[in-house]
DNA sequence: TACATGTTTCAGTTTTTATTGAAAGTTCGA
DNA sequence: TCGAACTTTCAATAAAAACTGAAACATGTA
């Protein structure tokens, strides 16, 4: 296969999963071009690399940018703005988790806490089954804060990342 | 807060949680109310529950019986089929999991295999660049699938499923 | 066989989400 | 202060996804 085709393929691939995993198609593409890309982008190629407009182009940037997947970069003597995405997958991997984490664990733990109080006779079979469902979620919630706490830690702290680093 | 008010408020962000994630809103409130309610419900009490039609439902129903989440049920001497959700949060997770697995990231794995086997100088940066990050997320896609494998062996194995009890 | 009680399908429609492109905004050097 | 080079915004538009409702289908019963 072709570097060319490869790179097409893989771009079209990340696209998908992302969408399957309720991020943009067009922001998963730009991700992927620029983690194969050896040096920066400018917005200008990126919108000539996937066919896209560059209002698009600077919408779904920013929104990277807003993740920490992607980083401006200044070139010297250049006027125009560059743009480059961590490379290594782990990182990526924790920085999404503690998104994730931030954006959508964070509020589903408050709601739940709010949500136990529901009034109501213990004894109604409704009131009953409520109670323990959200109880059960509330439980596995902290539960996974914990354990991405724990992995986000682990990326970020250098005795368990030299650690980690055996297994990759 | 009323038990009323308290199922309306759980159902709509248990919906918009699984739309952040890729799921279809309906989808997750279907699952949010079966989760909740002491028995199973019939596609006629989903309807009017969630105020959607009759499509809806049995598209939704059907596609959350494929993922493992949702069971038939015959209720003797009824010709209605019932319909009734898995409550402990952690097999909801597993079978997810499982089925998310299957879905993405067995097919990733097979695309990322087929990748690397790209042709060109390996001299060349941008080859380079491209072979580099391809095997990167090869790695962390196998150590993904290994980590998966352990999440889902775990709840079902008797012995570490007791362990693990402790920890819920 | 006719009919009552369901369930499933899917073409058409609505709703939501993503994209474009041009105008407005910014920054910097002369 | 002007204008070239570049970035950002956002109303209009396009594309994708979800939903409806009615017809077709299935199944058990008299």
């Amino acid at each position: 296969m072709k570097l060319a085709e490869a790179k097409a393929q893989f771009i079209q691939s990340w696209g998908s999963l992302g969408a399957q995993w309720g991020i943009n198609r067009t922001m998963a593409q730009i991700h992927a071009l620029l983690m194969i890309m050896p040096d920066p982008l400018s917005a200008d190629e990126i919108m000539a690399e996937l066919n896209i407009s560059r209002g698009n182009t600077n919408m779904n940037v920013r929104e990277l940018i807003n993740w920490g997947l992607v980083d401006r970069v200044l070139i010297p003597g250049e006027r125009k703005e560059y743009f480059t995405a961590e490379k290594d997958i782990w990182k990526v991997a924790t920085e999404i988790a503690r998104e994730r984490k931030r954006r959508e664990l964070e509020p589903i733990i408050k709601t739940l806490n709010q949500l136990q109080e529901v009034e109501g006779d213990a004894k109604d079979k409704h009131v009953k089954a409520f109670k323990d469902s959200i109880q059960n979620l509330n439980k596995f919630a902290h539960q996974t804060d914990r354990a991405i706490n724990s992995f986000v830690k682990a990326e970020e702290s250098w005795f368990y990342g030299t650690l980690m680093k055996l297994f990759k």
